[in-house]
RNA sequence: GGUUCCGUAGCUCAGUUGGAUAGAGCAACAGCCUUCUAAGCUGUGGGUCCCGCGUUCGAGUCGCGGCGGAAUCACCA
């Protein structure tokens, strides 16, 4: 869990004195001690005068009395004895205490005196957590899908991390199996000897075409058979393709040097395809293990465990895990002929991970699809004696889809991961000239703002949807630059940042003493306030595993200060007292936008 | 069929210990650039929060029962 560290209290402090306060006064007015949950203290609704709100209903068994009589009674006590409390008003069963002024500023000051906005954030207890993400396999490229868990994934590090996490990013690679043979059998039987270098085309992009090819070629045969009278089921095992795809795995699983070689030759075109598009999308990771290397211990786990009677085999030689006692089902963990599947190197990964580093908690970013894997990965892991298993946490998040349902290979509606990057770089690239705001700037540096913009607004689009939920993505709208999108929050930062470029030319700079001196609008307090939420929300984000609730924050901050930043001038503003304020806060707006931004592996753009 | 998840404006989504009149964006319509960036700002229209019952002073939020959708229950991963 993560705790708000003693000095946090500041985010929060205003808060616990009210509560104080209200305690003590419902203790004198109604002679009674009041339990701290009845004392509900929450922000006051825009559309409501005041800052801070207590919802009085959970009292009237104190007071009986009505809402309004018992609103205004414990507002007058609380203005007379709270000086920072300038007044109060009671609507209904709400009492909306206003603020001073000078309170808000003095919190402001404290806000801007932070070296970055993100120093608050730190957890009591740090934690070792591993996160492991992406999990691609090594027959086909990565595709949307594969995004939304690598932006996941890598935001959860970045979140975790800020808050004083010791966070170690991992990918298994599922590098061996039946899937990989397919494509190792299309390419022996139908390449040419077709390499990257031959043909141009991008390592994991390749391997995926004879992929598709085995799936194409395997059902005819299969549709042929069923013609001749076979049954389709008994078809699936007994074309020639499968046959010879299993023989493969076997020989693979012997270690058979040819099969070997061709196997190691594919991977490595996938993995240099795979290194562009992480690279591209600004993921990395700090250990990398193959399912290749870890499958054999998952093995060994099996076998031991069998000895152990935790497990049972049946007379076909396959051995299972029988979990009927924990309302789960049966699940096998070697096939008949000693192969072993997806469960088997999932136990061998974890057993290897928590060896290696004794994780508290284990974060796997994997899709809502495998929930029932590992409820199964957990129970096993318990049955087999490893009570760290409790520390293993699926981060289910959901599926993306198209608005006619799933991405279907067989009708290529996949949305291919390098495509989507490129496209939304040349949106970011059409929708930039046309502006024609970086007319100044050399064609390298133009490139490398619309690159910004155009995964700011795929990652945004992305990230700002809660997780847990299933989204979709309709590929014949592209994805949005207004609104609530990634390129609006990059546009407010460089729109601060254009102030300040112009203020260096003027020759003002900000002056953090004189900011006490000032007397704060409404709109300047709305976006303090907006501004002191950011802490908590980093938390939130945290404990909730929601980057979803940083991008939505972010939205709403850069949502309120462009409407400020049109209602009021900041280096026009005549008086130097004001002006000098609003450019601090319009600075602090600007580093919590980059910090928020950069939880989200977002870059911003100086200029755009 | 069993289990799990989801259902909020035409579309995409917010709405976190149950709190006030359910919010944004997109799309539509009407406005705002001699000014620090109009990728912006302002306004209008748009809702049976799937339905019903219950708990509560108070339910989009919690419980139960329906309806609709998705995932999963593989010697696939």
């Amino acid at each position: 869990m993560l705790y708000l560290q003693p000095e946090n209290f500041l985010q929060k402090k205003m808060e616990i004195l009210l509560k104080k306060k209200i305690k003590e006064a419902v203790n004198f007015l109604y002679n009674c001690d009041v339990a701290d949950n009845l004392i509900q203290i929450q922000e006051t609704r825009k559309d409501f005068t005041g800052d801070f709100t207590l919802v009085v209903f959970p009292l009237l068994r104190f007071s009986k009395n009505t809402p309004e009589n018992t609103g205004e009674t414990i507002g007058n006590y609380i203005v007379d004895k709270f000086h920072s409390i300038s007044g109060f008003n009671v609507i209904k069963g709400f009492l909306n205490f206003e603020i001073s002024n000078s309170w808000w500023i003095d919190y402001f000051a404290s806000m801007a005196a932070q070296e970055s906005p993100l120093d608050k954030c730190k957890a009591v207890k740090p934690e070792t957590v591993m996160v492991e993400y992406s999990s691609p396999n090594t027959n086909k490229p990565l595709h949307l899908g594969h995004i939304r868990n690598n932006l996941l994934g890598y935001s959860l590090f970045r979140i975790l991390s800020s808050c004083g996490h010791n966070v170690i990013k991992t990918n298994i690679v599922n590098d061996r199996g039946i899937h990989i043979c397919k494509s190792m059998l299309a390419w022996e039987k139908f390449s040419n000897g077709e390499t990257p270098e031959s043909s141009g085309m991008k390592g994991d992009h390749l391997v995926g075409k004879y992929y598709v090819r085995f799936e194409k070629e395997y059902r005819e045969q299969i549709s042929k058979l069923v013609e001749g009278g076979m049954d389709e089921a008994v078809a699936k095992n007994a074309a020639s393709l499968m046959t010879e795809t299993r023989d493969m795995l076997l020989k693979w699983e012997s270690g058979d040097p040819e099969v070997y070689e061709l196997w190691k030759m594919m991977n490595s075109w996938v993995y240099a395809g795979f290194d562009e598009t992480y690279k591209k999308l600004g993921v990395d990771f700090d250990k990398i293990y193959y399912e290749s290397e870890t499958y054999k211990l998952g093995k060994e786990l099996v076998v031991t465990a069998l000895e152990n009677n935790i497990l049972y085999q049946n007379e076909d030689n396959s051995i299972w895990a029988d979990l009927t006692g924990e309302g789960l089902d049966q699940k096998l963990l070697l096939r008949s002929d000693g192969t072993a599947v997806y469960m088997t190197q999932d136990l061998g990964t974890a057993v290897n991970r928590f060896n290696e580093y004794h994780f508290d908690k284990h974060l796997y970013v994997v899709g809502n699809e495998q929930n029932y894997h590992f409820q199964v990965l957990t129970a096993i892991l318990k049955r087999m004696g490893y009570e760290w298993a409790d520390g293993l946490i699926h981060f289910s998040y959901g599926m993306v889809e198209l608005p006619e349902g799933r991405m279907k290979s067989r009708e290529g509606t996949i949305v291919d991961a390098d495509d989507l990057i490129v496209e939304m770089q040349e949106t970011a690239r059409d929708v930039s000239l046309e502006l024609g705001k970086l007319a100044d700037f050399s064609v390298d540096e133009q490139e490398d703002v619309f690159r910004k913009i155009g995964l700011g607004a795929l990652k945004y689009y992305i990230l700002k949807v809660d997780p847990k939920k299933n989204m979709t993505f309709n590929p014949a709208e592209s994805i949005d630059f207004n609104g609530n999108t990634g390129p609006f929050i990059q546009y407010t930062y460089a729109r601060i940042r254009s102030v300040f470029r112009k203020a260096e030319q003027l020759g003002i700079s900000e002056d953090y003493n004189s900011i006490f001196d000032v007397k704060a609008g409404q709109k300047e307090i709305v976006l303090i306030k907006l501004l002191r939420r950011f802490t908590q929300t980093v938390n939130d984000a945290a404990t909730g595993y929601s980057p979803a609730l940083i991008a939505n924050y972010s939205y709403e901050l850069a949502r309120e200060y462009n409407q400020f930043y049109h209602d009021f001038s900041i280096l026009g503003e005549n008086d130097p007292v004001v002006r000098n304020f609003r450019l601090v806060l319009s600075k602090v707006t600007s580093e919590v936008l980059k910090s928020a931004m950069w939880l989200l592996g977002i870059e911003m753009p100086e200029r755009m």
